[in-house]
DNA sequence: GGCGAATATGAAGAAGTGTTGACAAACTTC
DNA sequence: GAAGTTTGTCAACACTTCTTCATATTCGCC
């Protein structure tokens, strides 16, 4: 409850106060006049001009000089963002493929690189195509590794403090890898593993569904089903990195839930079980009986779990997204009147709007957001040491 | 994600940044010399000097004059933290009594009215319990209505934005009554209702159980079960207020729960429906079957929602609490090995060490919070206008 | 084409805040 | 009583921001 050590301010470090804040103010704006700076800080235009100078003498701004503008007045020099100081990647590990995204500063997306693999491939090969992908990458966009600010790694299965998935993975042999420190030797920045749930979630609230929420409980339905939970805007991990787990209680029907699809009757033997539930959603859709049944018994399973989330957590938005997403239409309306039957207040059900990248975007998301906390909050400084979470 | 306005510091602001640091530092602190703040501050000397100065004309702090000191050099006045500058009044309104505590701004508690209450009272005769334990509170300590600061309520069932308990409560006429309302004639501050789960948490991270965690899940069982989050250090309400309700769900069977304890078999017809539960706990502990059947049952049917809620969030710490926190002794060890049995990472359990003033208190403690985001996050002003949460 | 209005830039001076260093005051210890 | 130590106070200094004014550049209008 308390801080223990509170820091005064003197004038140096007042001046960083608000370098930070006419950085903010930078980002996610167009670039810039100082007088629009000034207002929109409420600095003085001679400070933030003093300032804005500093910043493009230590990189972290550009000008751009005053070309033909179409306003009365003499045209303004604008400041910028250098949203190329640094980048971040992002990586997916799936069951079978690994996703890489480079991303600036900004969260542009300059290249993504898909790398397939089996479900059933050893670690070994795993990070092979996880480091082809990086690879790939980092050379389509000519970057090098020091170019790179932070990683951030979305992997099944909760993550401890260590960056292993030592409580469950549906990856084979995976418990044992330790990413941080098979990456440590190539990147000396922050390297993080995620959950994917979590960070689909961070994806949705950031440029996705969700965008327009603070509680958000993302539900990522697959043939295994996992939640991440967005609460006061902010990714909640848990104590030990495993909050959203609800699947895991045998009374929610998760972990049930998706042989409703897979054993669905009238599956032809020549689609593969890793298709069969797509063929019984489409087969909902074109109204055969047993698929809508299957489909039925599915969403009421679904709604447990998240019934439990729910009446938790009482978010504003529940999203529905992850594998079986593009069966939004079939699912949403019956989840939302199971969630009716069950919950005390019942928030809004959206489908997901990012599909298959959302965990490879929202790795980018808190590769980013992990920059802002150290850069942002102490000190304007570039790159930092290297860590683990 | 984005703030928005961010805001500039210029010098006045400054200067209020390091009174409130000071201010920060002075309090939870005994009374310290200058030096000891300068140090814990990081600010200089003369720069705490004068600061302390202004806090002590403004009615912030109070000067003690050197006496005699055991150390060497020359004794130094020291600052104190005046927490007789406001009071604040926390109230639990229950089922069956109305306790209203009256603490001073360090949360010392000054004195405390309990009034009786029946189960069955109408609002009329419960709001005047109310009255009369609030008058009691101020007359006893001698303070006006102006003194007071903050006001919180702990209701039964969720609390909506307006105040009130609209959903659900199991006191009669409950849900049309208007706390705030009743109360905005007399007191000129801010009035907030909050659940009772949620505040008994708060009491037991601030002074209880759970005072070492930031991620705890408080269980208030009772004949009504709730659940009281607190997550990264700071209650969480929900979008609407209802988080922590996962009693509501039926797979959970926390509404079933008590049943078990009200039903067993051989309860003596002198025990009123009212003492069932403690009768048969007491007959537990000297071993009669029956009682330790139903105990047990009782604790597995809680096991369900609590493992829920674990699940969910992954607390460090699950608090046992509310009136049948004094039966712990039972309870603690088969909870335990329910939730190892359910869960994926088992948190500790712990029994509540406040009892049944936790609600009380976690009122207090929340009046003082959201004093604190008044007073000392903005700028450092006397009691604020009358607000409604 | 010339003029005025509007906006941006730049520089100087003023005000406010924190820091450093010095010194007297007050107390303990030898 | 002298030395040593800590405190309270003061003045000089450094730094940051704010205010104000003069200057530069461009557009629209006559």
């Amino acid at each position: 409850m308390t801080d223990g050590a509170v820091a005064g301010v003197d004038l140096p470090r007042l001046r960083e106060l608000n370098s930070l804040t006419i950085v903010r103010a930078l980002r996610d704006h167009p670039p810039s006049t100082v007088t629009e700076l000034s207002q929109r800080t409420g600095l003085s235009r001679p400070a933030v001009d003093l300032i804005a100078q500093n910043l493009v003498a230590d990189g972290w701004a550009t000008v751009i000089e005053a070309g033909t503008s179409s306003a009365v007045g003499r045209p303004a020099r604008r400041y910028q963002f250098r949203s190329t100081a640094g980048y971040v990647l992002g990586v997916d590990v799936g069951v079978h493929k690994v996703l890489a995204l480079v991303a600036d500063l900004n969260g542009e997306v300059l290249h993504s690189h898909r790398a397939a693999v089996a479900a059933d491939a050893d670690p070994q090969a795993r990070l092979a195509a996880l480091d082809e992908a990086i690879e790939e990458c980092l050379t389509a966009t000519k970057k090098k590794p020091a170019d790179v600010w932070a990683v951030t790694i979305g992997v099944t299965g909760p993550v401890d403090s260590s960056g292993r998935t030592s409580l469950f993975t549906p990856l084979p042999g995976w418990d044992q890898v330790d990413l941080p420190a098979h990456l440590a030797g190539r990147f000396s920045c922050p390297i993080i593993v995620e959950n994917d749930c979590k960070l689909a979630a961070l994806a949705e609230r950031w440029k996705g569904a969700a965008s327009d929420a603070s509680d958000v409980i993302y539900v990522l339905a697959g043939m295994r089903i996992g939640a991440g939970l967005i609460l006061d805007g902010v990714l909640r991990r848990g104590y030990g990195g495993a909050a959203g787990e609800i699947g895991a209680l045998k009374q929610v029907r998760w972990l049930a839930a998706p042989s409703h699809l897979e054993n669905c009757p009238g599956v032809p033997a020549s689609v593969s079980p890793d298709d069969a539930a797509a063929w019984v959603f489409e087969a909902a859709r074109h109204g055969d009986r047993a698929a809508k049944t299957a489909v039925s018994r599915y969403v009421k399973d679904l709604a447990v779990g998240a019934a439990a989330l729910v009446l938790a957590l009482d978010p504003q938005v529940v999203i529905y997204g992850g594998g079986f997403s593009r069966s939004a239409d079939l699912v949403l309306a019956p989840l939302t009147a199971e969630l009716q039957r069950l919950c005390l207040r019942v928030p809004e059900v959206r489908a997901s709007t990012l599909g298959a990248d959302s965990v490879a975007l929202g790795a980018i998301r808190l590769a980013l957001n992990e920059l802002d906390n150290r850069l942002f909050s102490t000190t304007l400084s570039s790159p930092a040491a290297p860590t683990v979470r």
